[in-house]
Parts: structure tokens; sequence; C-alpha cells
DNA sequence: ATCGATGTTCGACGAATATCGATGAAAGGG
DNA sequence: CCCTTTCATCGATATTCGTCGAACATCGAT
């Protein structure tokens, strides 16, 4: 199996790192795409940047504690981190809210 | 009496940068302050930046539509616009509590 | 072993940002 | 008027960030 990303420890990341993580219009259209709860392949996500900027902007969620990183393959599969509600409560419903809601 | 500093059309403030403007440590901490609903004049906020460095800060959430800021005299006083609540369900809220539960 | 597909990392670039100190503007008090 | 206070703005600098294309790594299949 291949090696996996890290995924931090959530009790590690201050709140302002995951807000600046979600400040930025691509990574809120990532985090909209896997706001449904499951997991998906990269294609499902297709944003307006190259792939190596898609790279750079899923490394950020990841590493903000956001996105869960599963390879399998020579494919990566990305979801929603569900320890993460818990550990900003309120926080990211209230931006999965507003973003199902557009 | 003096002239105001203008507050910008919630409607017209994408999320991103909402969360953007939330997404630094300073100003997460100059929202802190306010978050009691009152109106604080500037020596509240003791941040560890300078005071120009301050003003740049206050700007970025008063633009962001988070602050409304209301000069009297040579003073300035900063408080939430609570309208953004209404403007960004949830998210607020959640920030707020976040910070409060601190 | 080679190839093709899929992602990540690297190196570079310009734009935006955080910071400071100095300067400036507006109000109030002598 | 002049001086002080308070804050905003300006100019400069250093850092971070978003982006791209090229190079690289890993896996599965041939």
């Amino acid at each position: 199996m291949p090696r996996q990303p890290d995924h931090p420890d959530l009790g590690a990341i201050p709140l302002a790192r995951v807000l600046s993580a979600l400040g930025d219009p691509v990574r809120l259209r990532i985090v909209a795409v896997v706001a449904d709860r499951k997991e998906h392949p990269r294609e499902d996500f297709e944003v307006e940047v190259g792939s190596s900027t898609l790279s750079h902007h899923m490394k950020t969620l990841r590493e903000a504690g956001l996105t869960r990183h599963r390879l399998e393959g020579t494919r990566c599969f990305v979801s929603l981190r569900e320890e993460a509600f818990q550990y900003f409560p309120h926080v990211l419903e209230g931006v999965l809210r507003t973003l199902t809601a557009e």
C-alpha cells in the first residue's frame, strides 16, 4: 500500500490557521465539494487552476486539519476530517452551511 | 462632527474575504475584544504590534464588513457589525463562541 | 524493464501582506 | 493661534502567498 500523507494533530492547530486556510476562493470550492461528507477522487475538484496549484491548496487544507487524504494506487481521495467539527465547534458547520446554501 | 470612515455593503463581500480577515492572530484578538457586543475605544486593544499596524488590521476588519468604526473627536470607537451575523449565518457566531470559550 | 497515468515537489515569478517609523490630519484645550 | 493627543496614511522592507511549468515519484499495466 502506498505511503499515506500525514495528518496533523487537531489539538495543535490554532483557530487563526483554520480560518486562514478557509479564506481563499479556490480552497472554499474544494471544501464545498467534500461538504457532502463523502470521499472524492481528485477529478471531482474542477477548479480553474493548474494541477500543481491544486496540490498546493489541497496540502494547505490537509495541514490545517480540515481534510483527510487517502492514497490508493496512483490516485488520491479526499474527504472532510470529521474530528475537525469537534475541535472547532460551530465554525466549520457555519462555513459548510453557507457554502451549501449557495 | 468628524468625517466617519465608510463601511462596505455586506452583500458585496464574499465569504472567503471574511474568513481571510479572520485568519490572523492579531485580528482575531481584536474580534475577541469586541465580542461582548459593546463599543470599545482604541486603547482597549492591547496587541503586540505598533499603532500603525493596529490601524492596518482595524481597516482590514472594517473593509471585510466585520466591524463598525465611529470617530468621536480625535478618538475612535470600534464595535462588531451586528448585520454581519445575518449575512454570514453561523460562521461569525461560531468564531465568537470559540474565542470566548478560550 | 518500460510506459502511461496521476499527483507531488521544485524553482521561479509577481502580487499581496505584515510590519515599522515618520509624516500628516483633525479635533480640543491652553 | 499654537500645542497636544489620537489616529490614519505613507514609504520602505521583508515575508508570505498564489500561480505556473518542469521535473520527479509512484503505481499499475504491458
